[in-house]
DNA sequence: GTCTATAAAAAGATAGAC
DNA sequence: GTCTATCTTTTTATAGAC
């Protein structure tokens, strides 16, 4: 009974802090302003975690990895072996989406740029886990099943990234200037033709 | 006389402030350790800045200026009529150079996404001046010349961009981690070697 | 214009009661 | 485990002498 009032509370915290970096930056953020938010006294927060700068490393790796499990899931649910520009536009919109509606993507990305030369660990974090990885085993079957021409199946799914959704982050400078449904579409869409035509199988 | 004196101070008082804005972030950065670096005291800074906003808004301005005319510059500088490879390749690399050897770029772009939503006369800066449109130009006359196939200049720039410098920027953490030599290399020639397959004129 | 010294406020962390 | 009250340090900004 005590535990799971402490699980309530533990959760809390975490979702406050994550809200107040993320939107603040970690100097920025108090943690009066966290125990405020999350409805606690100051000193409860220093029970559960420490100090304020394990709270922040808890925090961020918790968030990354619920990210790169929910675009993994993605690419699992497509249907890559229909049709290969139909799968590559539904998997890029369905991870675009992901970013647009899940709030704390963009915000974790944001953050983790600001603060990673001031936490080292962070950067560990990024070089263990990536997300290319998690995209080149589906083009490397099709790579295999002569639907497109994939030397370099890690390289491809870089390609593909940096020309779909690490475009729309770019231009919206990491979620912090909105685009409009139109102009994701339109980026999106412009990306996977120009994948598309620079890896189709060779004649 | 004095007035040399003062815009030297103005100088050195600027370039400590945007120094240290870079590597530590804008509440990071104490006004002391500005005038420190600067060699002047704290005083000082209040009397030629105002107040901290406004010698941060100044240094970050003069720095994209200052950015943008040496891109264009390198556009300018480019034989594009000889080669289109090479020129791209050349173009490319030298746009990369100029943000790995000065490392005011990639602090610039890390400091804008850090504080733009703490400052929204920031994001008015950005789509104000950008680089896309710097690189569109000799892009439409590859395209009106024939050695390239394409259909939307603005479009094609952002591709570009995307698939070499922008997929550094973004692997190294826009700066943070630290990319060899030959990564570099590979990233930039993989990224110009897709957007030729993609751009090839029709046959 | 520039400096030293200082006021005033904010924020990280802890003591001690319950 | 949790809270209120407090200590200590840091930092923005200014007063006043030169």
């Amino acid at each position: 009974m005590t535990g799971a009032v402490t699980d309530r509370k533990h959760d809390a915290i975490g979702r406050a802090a994550f809200t107040l970096f993320a939107s603040d930056g970690y100097e920025r953020t108090s943690v009066d302003a966290i125990a405020a938010e999350a409805g606690v006294s100051k000193r409860t927060v220093y029970t559960h975690y420490g100090d304020k700068e394990s709270l922040f490393l808890a925090v961020v790796t918790d968030t990354y990895d619920r990210m790169l499990t929910r675009i993994a899931e993605i690419v699992d649910r497509t249907a890559w072996e229909a049709d290969v520009a139909a799968a590559l536009g539904h998997c890029v919109a369905e991870i675009n989406r992901s970013i647009v509606r899940a709030p704390e993507r963009v915000t974790l990305i944001r953050l983790l740029l600001t603060e990673a030369p001031h936490f080292p660990a962070l950067i560990d974090l990024l070089h263990t886990r990536s997300v290319a990885p998690v995209i080149a085993v589906p083009l490397a079957r099709l790579g295999h099943a002569g639907h497109l021409s994939i030397p370099d199946p890690l390289q491809a799914a870089e390609h593909l990234a940096a020309l779909t959704f690490d475009q729309v982050s770019s231009r919206s400078l990491m979620g912090t200037v909105p685009l409009s449904e139109e102009q994701t579409r339109t980026l999106l869409s412009s990306g996977v033709r120009v994948f598309l035509r620079a890896y189709a199988p060779a004649q």
